[in-house]
DNA sequence: GTCTATAACAAGATAGAC
DNA sequence: GTCTATCTTGTTATAGAC
């Protein structure tokens, strides 16, 4: 089960690698239709709340025919995951121990609003898997974040220790970053009812986010 | 369907109360193992992730008993939004217009992230539902939390207006306060992986978050 | 590769005895 | 009020023709 998705995820990319069994150019057509009608209705109900005849008839196919390039749903839900999970902490991982630390930070913090405001999908996600206790991500979380964490709270920490942030709780700080970002994308559906079009608030978050963040960090 | 939920979550407050129809001793305590065990359930599998079954077994009845004491599945999830509903607002609506300001957002903020860490189980049952689009908690986000929220504003703004607070916009300083104080609770598996003991995490949040939201305040 | 039909099963809800 | 047995529906997954 496993085996399918991750070699979904990897080869999906590259049809034209000389690997063992490239997937042909229809079927990357057509799994590249399946994930992205994944995503679509993953993101909005959660695994078990999502329906493979959804999917099906949002990536314009039959069920079967979807059945026929994954083994099940569950196979087509971890390739999604892992089919966004790069891009998802590239920002963290482009954090640059020789920047200049308030520039850095501030910089980490834009991309994810960002993101928030250009990817609200893949950010609902990951949160309603983590919010459910993350059962089908905790392989991925122990192997590439938990890594990446670390070694971003051992740059913040340098940087404390060199006087050139403010001394905060290096974790707290990420945690901080990743609650005040991701919130626009997560909880939409509320900021909506509360400030109306989501658009233009996240499109004011990113000062807001920097002032706050700037204020907390300056030495 | 909703009929029975709003009786249930008014009524089974009260008891004694002398309305048509009182529910008896013996069906108050079963109301209430029933709304526990699917707080649990609920909370950690949101709503079409959470079997009936599993609650009847945490409640330590069967199934046709639960559906006794409620016509469906999503009655019991509606009264148990509804009855909590009130508690979890309550922090927002005892923020003093009167009060010494910078004061006043802290204690709020303070609040929030002790119930982040009292009453975890309450912030994902509300967290799953709104990343989701929040289908079944539009009606209360619109009558409860908008006028709350107003509320918030305003007082904020005049605040800031007076030179009282720092000015920032009032509706994302709400917002990042939600996001920074309950992802300690909705994001708790994520926070076990990266920092283990998610009791000890919550405990030093609320020094971080006091250090944050003074210095982003202070006039 | 794609489809229709259907098997197999899980889950919500009901009937009716006690 | 509570239970066992069961109905019914919804949903995943398969069989097999084209």
């Amino acid at each position: 089960m496993i085996y399918y998705a991750v070699r979904a995820a990897k080869e999906s990319v590259s049809s034209t690698m000389t690997s063992k069994k490239p997937f042909s150019a229809v079927q990357n057509k057509n799994r590249a239709a399946i994930l992205a009608a994944a995503l679509e209705t993953f993101s909005a109900h959660g695994f078990r709340g999502t329906r493979l005849e959804q999917i099906a008839n949002n990536a314009g196919m039959s069920k079967p025919n979807v059945i026929y390039y994954f083994p099940n749903k569950e196979a087509i839900f971890v390739t999604l995951l892992n089919s966004h999970i790069d891009k998802w902490l590239a920002p963290l991982r482009e954090i640059d121990p020789d920047g200049e630390p308030l520039e850095q930070v501030i910089e980490y913090v834009v991309k994810k609003v960002r993101m928030s405001a250009d990817m609200p999908r893949e950010s609902r996600l990951f949160a309603n898997e983590i919010v459910q206790g993350a059962p089908r991500l905790k392989e991925s979380m122990n192997s590439d974040l938990k890594g990446l964490f670390d070694r971003t709270v051992n740059i913040l920490e340098k940087w404390m220790k060199e006087g050139k942030l403010a001394e905060v709780p290096a974790d707290h700080l990420i945690y901080s970053i990743w609650a005040t970002t991701q919130h626009y994308a997560d909880f939409e559906a509320q900021i909506e009812v509360l400030s109306g079009t989501p658009e233009k608030i996240v499109a004011s978050a990113e000062a807001y986010l920097i002032n706050m963040y700037t204020k907390l960090l300056k030495p």
